[in-house]
RNA sequence: GGGCAAUUAGCUCAGCUGGUUAGAGCGUUGCAUUCACAUUGCAAAGGUCACUGGUUCGAGUCCAGUAUUGCCCACCA
């Protein structure tokens, strides 16, 4: 007899059992065995090296593995791509947050750019390699051989490549324009990287001076040294006269002010005087009419966050604070405020550095989104609205579907909103942009390697541009560029090697915080360089919170970390917590009672093995179907066929969770409750018992896939767990087996009542004449009845007279048993509800079938109409039959 | 201001294209247990599917409106 622990101990066999996938090298798509014409690729989501996983990044792994096993017992070429992200900024701004804990003041002016980032390259390298420890002990089965980092020697040249490219198609310019400028970091941010907040501000109502005709209001007060206009709604009855004019003003900037009163519908004639102050330098909408009426931008805030020479000699070298105190105040000493209120105002902050961006006119690195691409006809932005709807290139098998679908709809509606892309940043964590300027002539080289020389005066002062990309810059070609672009692009243009054979990878998942950020920028990247889709299916997950709903941040201290809820009760138990009880692109909840429950289920499942194991005579894989000699076999196999059919249906629609619901369902309920109960009864299952573990064990594996590893160790196969088949049962039938099996039950839980009511003697065998059929679905409840009539040696159960007529009967327990069908105390009742039913859909059709009688309704109808009508009635002329029938079975 | 979602048992959540008497896990209550499993078993209680209308033979499911909650976007200076 076998030797199986009584409870299954994980942290045992994890770290053992990873190793042994490891060794076996499956989960390197090039080593699995058989034929498999199919791939199905995932890119995983390179986590930052800002430090170690969180729960999210667990719940992410969870979903990939479970999909990415599933695939390849399916019989499919299954590869995880892994990888790692630079994050430049976050990067860069946590381990500068952490010198400066360390007593550094300012550690770019100390340290220099050489030294910080050697620091930030050991911070990223030792974040690295405990990402890529606890991604092992969630137990993603990704290819280590494949691994890549978004900063590593080929995909910096991936980036590169790219940018060249953009730049000789004129998709990525230089020029000057307002940035969001975080003055903490020291660095540009683009739109998607602000997060807006609210705050109380004043807001100030005011003349410029006192020859000025009317007044202006505005919350910053300090930047109107720098304006150049005002803007008025052109119905304004108020300005309409002063529209066109130009004013001077003496604010005390360095300048007079040359005040120009242009008209702007967007303008809302009822918000504070009506009259806008423009500033092109530091407000964005200010910036673009000042384009579009051919404006001056004076920039009076520096790159330091202090006021600069422009803002004349008595705001020069303030802050920004002091400044519009200043400003204030001059504004009372001479009579031009005449209100001051308190109002909300959103500011848009850095995310990574925390501070108010100011905006500030800038000469920065952008990708034109809306200029055509040449050759294409078509934009960044069409290509990025064509991969969701008409599909890439117009190819219909190149549309990305997205899972949750209202997803798309906000992606559609970011595109319509996305401006140009500012990607130069002034962090140094990151890929320089790859240009050189000549100091000689100004000219701009865009090379991958320091030019020998100026191309245009042949001197070689040249100077590599200080700043770096933005980090989605190179996220962005993430999907190939971890498959070998571009060396994997032969001479003739055509992908070859691992792109060739994963690109475009077949499923993506997400979380939606990231959509914008990411998904939309592989998008925009990948159409743009292969004129493919970067991915088939995109899958978006909510996030994690916590018991009370409150989202998991350090701030918080309400954080768990996965390891360590792991190491409690095991990876397994964790994973399942994390997929079970969830729908895609919801937040869900999560607390350590689920965790508990599901440690509770994977033990089940461990000691219905050790059951099942220890009890057969011999342990072997029983590759065919056995054949039912009870009653209850039929009922448990086709139990089982069904939910082959129905776990492999919900995974092929990514229905994590209601695959595990199923699972859970047929192993708890019907297979150990119930069928393993029986089998302690009913003699010689073990080739019943061995097929349906087996199975149980595959469907299970690509969510807990430790502990049926562990399992299957006990089988003496010649393969390991996760490289068996995928058991695919071409049909289950309701049939007759399932109906006579409730009814059985159905009778020995009136005997057993009987028996309660002492109505007849305990030890007196019974005839059963009769049935309490209640229904089908009470099924499970039943069940238990007789596993607890089981229990009781005497009883019995026969009828030893001839077979009823009109009758059903099998065998429990060894009992013949036979019902009559006359006696079923609900048939009235079933009958009645069947027969009202159909009565109410043959009347539906009588309406329908008149309908389409109407030789005016069919001619008038739309098509499509008179076809819906007709589809309808045939549907319900289909479910007259099934009722029916249903009828008759009775 | 614009948009997207959610509202189902005490709690956390499922419920696919409308079709038997709406489900699970946890929790609660009672009972059992030398049996593979106390990380157990059995049973019970617990729901006008937010509200109001509409479509339909039939609505948790589709539509409209209301309320509440959450999220995203946005230049009210």
């Amino acid at each position: 007899m076998k030797d199986i622990n009584k409870a299954y101990n994980p942290q045992e066999a994890e770290d053992r059992i990873y190793k042994k996938w490891e060794d076996s090298g499956y989960f390197n798509p090039d080593n699995l065995p058989g034929k498999r014409p199919e791939y199905f690729s995932i890119s995983m989501p390179p986590p930052n090296v800002t430090g170690v996983l969180h729960l999210g990044h667990a719940l992410e792994n969870t979903i990939m593995d479970a999909a990415i096993r599933f695939q390849r017992l399916k019989g499919k070429k299954a590869v995880i791509i892994p990888g790692t992200d630079h994050a430049a900024v976050a990067t860069q701004a946590r381990v500068e947050k952490n010198l400066i804990k360390e007593g550094i003041k300012d550690p770019r002016k100390e340290l220099g750019r050489e030294a910080l980032l050697l620091k930030i390259r050991e911070y990223a390298e030792n974040s690295k390699t405990i990402i890529i420890k606890q991604i092992k002990k969630m137990g993603t089965s990704c290819d280590w051989s494949r691994l890549a980092y978004t900063f590593d020697e080929k995909r910096s040249a991936a980036v590169n490549k790219v940018f060249i490219k953009m730049y000789n198609d004129g998709l990525v310019y230089r020029g000057y324009r307002v940035v969001n400028w975080s003055v903490k970091g020291q660095s540009t941010c683009s739109d998607d990287e602000l997060v807006h907040i609210e705050r109380d501000a004043k807001f100030y109502t005011f003349k410029y001076d006192k020859d000025f005709p009317f007044e202006i209001s505005t919350t910053r007060p300090e930047t109107k040294l720098g304006d150049t206009a005002v803007a008025v709604n052109p119905k304004d009855e108020r300005y309409k006269k002063y529209i066109g004019q130009t004013f001077t003003a003496n604010v005390g900037a360095k300048e007079l002010l040359k005040i120009k009163i242009i008209a702007d519908p967007e303008v809302d004639p009822n918000f504070g005087t009506g009259a806008l102050g423009v500033t092109p330098a530091h407000a964005l909408v200010d910036y673009e009419m000042a384009q579009k009426n051919n404006l001056a931008i004076i920039p009076v805030i520096g790159p330091d966050g202090k006021m600069t020479e422009e803002a004349g000699n008595d705001y020069a070298g303030l802050t920004v604070m002091a400044a519009r105190e200043k400003f204030v105040q001059h504004l009372k000493d001479n009579g031009l405020l005449s209100k001051e209120e308190d109002i909300k105002q959103n500011v848009g902050t850095s995310d990574r550095f925390g501070d108010v961006v100011e905006v500030i006119p800038m000469t920065q690195w952008w990708i034109n989104v809306n200029k055509e691409i040449p050759g294409r006809k078509k934009s960044l932005k069409d290509l990025m609205r064509d991969a969701v709807t008409i599909g890439n290139n117009g190819d219909k098998s190149q549309i990305i579907n997205i899972t949750p679908d209202h997803y798309s709809k906000l992606y559609m509606q970011w595109i319509d909103n996305l401006r140009d892309w500012c990607i130069s940043r002034q962090i140094w964590w990151g890929h320089r942009i790859p240009v050189w300027y000549c100091a000689d002539c100004g000219e701009i080289i865009v090379s991958e390697n320091k030019p020998e020389k100026c191309t245009k005066c042949g001197l070689n002062n040249l100077r590599q541009d200080e700043d770096t990309l933005d980090t989605w810059f190179s996220s962005g070609l993430w999907t190939f560029s971890t498959l070998g672009w571009p060396e994997n692009i032969d001479a003739k243009g055509k992908k070859i090697g691992d792109l060739k054979a994963f690109h475009p990878t077949t499923w993506m998942q997400m979380g939606y915080e990231i959509l914008f950020f990411w998904m939309a920028r592989m998008i925009l990247m990948t159409t743009y360089i292969l004129e493919e889709i970067p991915f088939k299916d995109v899958y978006i997950h909510g996030m994690l919170r916590d018991k009370n709903g409150q989202k998991f941040s350090k701030s918080l201290g309400n954080g768990i970390d996965p390891i360590e809820v792991a190491n409690q009760f095991g990876t397994d138990a964790l994973r399942l917590s994390l997929i079970s009880g969830t729908s895609a692109g919801n937040d869900s909840r999560f607390y350590e009672e689920k965790v508990e429950g599901n440690r509770n289920f994977v033990n089940k499942l461990w000691n219905i093995s050790r059951f099942i194991l220890t009890s057969v005579k011999e342990i072997k894989r029983i590759d065919k179907k056995p054949k039912a000699s009870t009653l209850a076999d039929e009922w448990i196999l086709n139990q089982l066929a069904a939910l082959e059919i129905n776990a492999n249906k919900e995974l092929e629609a990514s229905n994590f969770s209601l695959a595990t619901d199923l699972l859970r369902a047929f192993t708890w309920n019907d297979f150990a409750d119930w069928y393993l109960e029986i089998s302690k009864i009913e003699k010689d299952k073990d080739e019943i018992l061995l097929y349906i573990l087996e199975r149980l064990l595959i469907l299970w594996h690509p969510f807990i896939p430790f502990v049926t590893e562990a399992i299957w160790e006990n089988f003496d196969a010649d393969d390991l767990l996760m490289v068996q088949v995928w058991p695919s049962s071409a049909k289950a039938s309701e049939g007759t087996a399932f109906k006579q099996f409730s009814l059985i039950v159905d009778i020995i839980s009136l005997i057993r009542n009987l028996r309660a009511e002492n109505k007849i003697e305990p030890a007196k065998k019974v005839n059963v004449r009769m049935i309490g059929g209640k229904n089908a679905k009470l099924l499970k409840d039943q069940l238990s009845i007789i596993q607890g009539l089981a229990r009781i040696e005497n009883l019995e159960i026969t009828d030893k007279g001839e077979k009823p007529a009109q009758s059903v009967g099998g065998v429990v327990f060894g009992v013949e048993v036979y019902i009559l069908m006359e006696g079923l105390v609900d048939k009235a009742k079933e009958t009645e509800r069947l027969t009202k039913e159909i009565e109410q859909i043959k009347n539906y059709i009588v309406t329908l079938e008149k309908k389409l009688g109407n030789q005016e309704f069919v001619k008038n109808a739309p098509k499509e109409v008179v076809a819906g009508e007709e589809e309808k009635l045939a549907d319900a002329k289909g479910k007259v039959v099934k009722l029916e029938e249903q009828l008759k079975g009775l």
